[in-house]
DNA sequence: GATGAATGAGTTTTCATTCAT
DNA sequence: GATGAATGAAAACTCATTCAT
């Protein structure tokens, strides 16, 4: 019975920890990391500032989580798409169709996120950077480990280094799919999403 | 005489500013837009804090002239590069060569410039945002004609819709520079340049 | 029965009362009134926060709560000094060896007992002040009784009133204290204590 | 022309500097250096907070430059008073009316003054304390050597250690000046000054 | 026309205290 | 009766901007 009292107070401070987040998410994404006070996230969370320090040492940190903990998802979901499907091809698939879907669902972080992995990101004195970068990294390299895998079987011509396929395929994906998402008026998605994987699977030039 | 007078305090007056901009650059790339101060701007520039005033009503006007101009001497020299040659192949190796070279050159504007263009940027309140993005908007356009007058020539397959083929070659460009740039001792500069273009030139599948 | 209990739990919170003020004490000699938080104090004295308050109304109770208590100790010791003996010379002498050992076991009591009736004492807002000096006065008048009846019985020249030669002993008897125990190694302890005495002794003792 | 510019400006910043410095001494003697705020000093200078901080570049420094320079005057003036007079007698007669009169004049720094000397001075983290210690070991042995010479002189006896003597009379005029500056009422000064020279006279001064 | 002293709104952060469990 | 999570007032300090000289 202690254990469950125990465990209630868990799960209600993991719930006022998400809303704390939830609430800097939103301000963040608008309005960046320096035209957000902390007052004003405890007051979009509905904490007193006081309790938003309890969960958080100082702002940073709270940034910190917030994007870590963004990026982990972001990161598992890509991992998890390219380790389902047997072939390669339907892997690159897969790994489009689930981008896109994060990408839809989450664009405000997906903006945060960018701004930290692109951009020159001085939001946020070094460290934070180097941490995302060592996740996004690594994820390539996972991703260059499909294509190597795909010429190995011969699925795919070896056109170019694996790792530079992977970073193709990454910048492709991130373009078109903020492109689509930017400005749907003026750049609708397409019937067929495949069009990434078009641009990479067919030649271009007449040969 | 007049005339003269006034322009050699137009000329001046234009030295002066292009100073401010240099100093502002220079702290803005190295520190970010909300880690640097008016009063350091003037420091480095050396002129008085109302000097700065009397040329930008304020720090965000400051920074967007800086961007501004900046994103300007970037897509007049791209925009150059793909107008020279008459071959559109050779277009885009100029393109590929000339963005090389400024990205080279620039590293610290370029990072302030994807900051604006790709990640969040909300380091301005909205307004620079849409400035430049037109400016890029047109130069996409641009780069889309010499796709479709391409395809037009039989040079290349239609492999995509031409504008998609232009923001295919803006991205798989940034990337690549961005990665020899950023770390160039994990990831060299390749011996022939060509391989942003190859990805695309070439095909990706057994056909 | 019940008185009984009544009794052990009356036993039981001052046990808990004298923790908290040994935790208190510790801290606040150490960093200042103002340094010290009620946390602290709770996470030290190894009670809850809630708890503490319980005890003392706020911060300024407990702190006054521990400098009066401590400050009775001190009058106390040197009160029961100055009676034992019966020669008044004797006194004088058990007063400066009893508060030398004072001073030596609590330093830093004595430290902050200073704090509060030598130097401005806005530690703590106005009333401690008082209480204290109300003690301290009472002590001093206790003294002078002794230079009056030593002077009655001609142990005494009459070199001044004493009420002044009270307050000349307690002055010279600090700062002589104070001065052997802030820095041993410049100024070590006389292998003659009387030191002190000695000072005064040379005008006022018959010889 | 500029000079003279240059020097009035000089001069009015000095002005503007005692006002603040008086504002803030006037606030931390009567409420002690915790209870005083910033933004509370500025109001009592007639400043904006900003101009403040362009003087003082945190609330310690403000702080440490008031008492260091009071605590200069102080040994100053008590110098010269030492200095002056060529018989020693006369030197320490002069002593102790100076100080009695520094007393008088300022008794709100002199409260300060002691906070820092005695007391546990934590209000300040170390550093200050050091600084003023330094400077009243130095005026202690200049004190110590009047009291050498003249035992050397045949004025004194030498009833004590120079030093002690030294540190006697700076405690005994301490304790005596307060207690009739404090509570002039129960202890009003007594008509001839010497009271406090006579303590120690009586036993040091050959007669 | 240039200057830079002065301004004060706004930011992050701490901590004494309360009160529901 | 004990607990400690939640509170929010208040503090130190920064910096974009103005305007008298």
């Amino acid at each position: 019975m202690k254990d469950k009292k125990e465990s209630r107070r868990e799960r209600e401070k993991f719930r006022q920890r998400q809303e704390m987040l939830a609430a800097a998410l939103e301000l963040f994404s608008e309005k960046g990391y320096h035209n957000v006070s902390m007052h004003e996230i405890a007051e979009k969370a509905e904490f007193a500032i006081g309790t938003l320090y309890k969960f958080f040492k100082n702002k940073e940190d709270l940034y910190k989580s917030l994007i870590t903990e963004q990026a982990d998802r972001f990161h598992q979901a890509l991992t998890k798409a390219i380790e389902e499907p047997d072939d390669e091809i339907e892997k690159l698939r897969n790994y489009v169709k689930t981008k896109r879907e994060v990408f839809a669902a989450n664009i405000s972080v997906i903006r945060l996120y960018f701004a930290e992995t692109r951009g020159a990101s001085f939001n946020i004195k070094a460290g934070l950077d180097k941490e995302i970068r060592k996740r996004y990294d690594q994820f390539m390299h996972t991703l260059a480990a499909v294509f190597e895998r795909g010429i190995k079987r011969k699925r795919f011509q070896k056109i170019a280094d694996p790792y530079h396929l992977a970073v193709a395929l990454d910048s492709l994906s991130n373009a078109f799919l903020l492109l689509w998402l930017d400005s749907p008026e003026d750049h609708p998605f397409p019937e067929n999403p495949d069009v990434i994987l078009n641009i990479l699977f067919k030649g271009l030039v007449y040969t």
